[in-house]
DNA sequence: CATGAATGAGGTTTCATTCAT
DNA sequence: GATGAATGAAACCTCATTCAT
């Protein structure tokens, strides 16, 4: 089951490591600018600029100004969204010890936590953009759709079939469980990265709200 | 104490009866093209064509485009955020029943819902151009920080000490209940809004999220 | 002989007197602007906020943009360059003192002196414009050809009879006499107007280069 | 004495050998229209039709249209004002003839003579323009003072001390001197080129007028 | 492969002028 | 007469993209 998210990633970062120097540095440098005043907002003579790279070069390696962009935000969407079920970790919670929805929880928050943590700029941009280009967030429809909600959603009607749930509608559950824990991430890396974050204790209390938030009425 | 806030609010609204129909009908095209496709993607010619003026009245009116935006996004940040505790009802229900959290957090939630609801495109080009115009989010800052915050703060206070409330730290209290409520909020209106949602329902279930997630430890 | 001079001066007089308040008001800020940026790059717009009158107000008045610049060139040119024989004083001189070519010229020298001194912007808009138009180029040639070098000529006739001046061709003696006053003026006044000028000295000197550069060889 | 100069005129030279045939194309049009119709009346759209080219590519080279401007003015104030004391045979005759005031002042005046009858277009922006741009008069002002004035003052101190001048102050014979000569070469090329001149006998006037004006008094 | 000069469409903004009030 | 909102042509300038070197 594992296999076809692990192919997907490998593919990802054999991806990467067919960049030549210059394709990085475009790319490091694009995503900077991107990331700063958005995708409108930059111009490729900057990002050749910074890129240390001639405006030309820039487009011998994407079509156009737009290929840039998608080159760098379909992978950040694959490897943002895939990974919440495709560590092996998070599985073997689930598979082995299937009554602890609690670790489930704060596997995928510091999964994600950790992969926010390092790729800010990358999740900013894509983010930001989906809203802008229709593609992008069909895209990202498209992956969810097909490989996070399914999963999710065996994992909700699991725990609700074992009463370890509130009986709301999966939907919802998975709803509220992504907003709170975006929410956090969010605003612990882009809203207010300035705060001075216990980032520990404040991801428990996220869990715990979650937990607590999601019990079955008793 | 609400007197400053109507006013406030008062001032907003003679602001906008004070525009010539020329300048609602900019603001209106304005309104639409940016929510459509960002402030640095629309053109002053399409709004001014959408509008049905010629391209020099935009200027007229506001001495530069980003004017435009901020003509526009400005008196949203104030609607948006000040009314959170503007209303008499919320503050009533806060005053005469201080024991009723639950009251409380379902006033604003449907509060916020309706204002989402008719103002959409207003609030999706707030939060998208936060995100490039520092001014806006400073402005945004200053608004929650000095109007919202507090008065969130006092309230926290109360239940915590009334021991209706999980022992969180306020910041991280008001986090959770605000990423919760905008994250329905946004997923209803603008993240999948072609859903079938029942929108009373979802609210309960919502409140009852939050409620839960920060009821006191047992 | 001086009748048509003074009837023009007249004519300017009254002209001047006829403006309404407002149409003073426009000239003067007109003037003041011109003066500073030069006609092309002065905008209408400013110019009225300068007035303190409506943009319109200015149309009613000056068909169009160029008019008023006409307006205000045309009577400077007249006065800039009619009074050198204008005055009655200058005649006199001539008249009855015919061989006393020094005081003639000193009276010519303080004469304009006097009037750029007093209408400096005036003078600077007519001389700085007089390269783009055409038109104000061939006026000015026009009431120079026909009203200042045929006197300028007879009097320098006079005094080559009577060997009080070097045997140059007479459009030579005009233009040394000019543009050394000229040189002098425009010196004084817009070039270098910040340092600290001895006027009477100056002009004294200046008439005595005048007198011996043009005096008899011997 | 005369190496900073010959360095500062050899870097202009090979400052223009360094432009592509674009560049060079776009001055020589910029040349032309902001001769004709003034800097602020010139439009790029104009000069690059007349340029052949695009009307980005004088932004390429060009930050800004003043940018064009400036780029043409100052090498023109630095070869209009310096090479008046640059040039071996001015100096020559200073050095070895230090009784020959005369063929000082001749030499001056042909070799400006020279220099404004080859580049005409040049001079008049220099001159039409430092009246609208407070950088460009500064510009000169400072060349003025620190290169030709010193000079100047220094060999007119020396014809002084020998009684050769008459007693006036310096900068007053540098006046007459310099408006005279200018005086005569701006009506020979620019107010009445049309005249039909001889220009060797206009100039040995010139020269004699100048001469007999400041012999000193008997 | 890489460059960067050149392009020209399109962006924002200015401005003289008109006209209903 | 006076106003100032409205106009739209034209101004300056930016930028993604191409292509000869």
């Amino acid at each position: 089951m594992t296999k076809d998210f692990n192919d997907l990633l490998q593919l990802l970062e054999e991806d990467e490591q067919k960049k030549t120097p210059k394709q990085a540095q475009i790319l490091k440098a694009a995503v900077e600018i991107f990331a700063e005043k958005g995708y409108a907002s930059s111009s490729t003579s900057e990002i050749a600029a910074r890129a240390g790279v001639a405006e030309g070069t820039i487009f011998r390696h994407y079509k156009t100004k737009k290929d840039l962009l998608i080159s760098i935000v379909t992978p950040v969407m694959v490897k943002f969204t895939l990974p919440i079920f495709a560590s092996h970790f998070t599985n073997q919670v689930f598979e082995e010890h299937p009554d602890n929805f609690e670790e489930f929880l704060s596997n995928i928050m510091k999964n994600r936590y950790n992969f926010v943590k390092e790729n800010r700029p990358l999740v900013q941009i894509m983010l930001q953009e989906m809203a802008f280009h229709e593609e992008l967030k069909e895209q990202f429809q498209k992956v969810f759709i097909e490989e996070v909600y399914p999963r999710f959603d065996r994992v909700i009607h699991h725990y609700k079939k074992e009463d370890k749930l509130v009986d709301f509608p999966a939907p919802s559950i998975i709803r509220m469980v992504m907003t709170t824990m975006i929410g956090f991430i969010l605003t612990r890396f882009i809203i207010s990265p300035q705060l001075d974050w216990d980032d520990e204790k404040e991801m428990e209390r996220t869990i715990h709200f979650i937990m607590h938030g999601l019990s079955p009425k008793t």
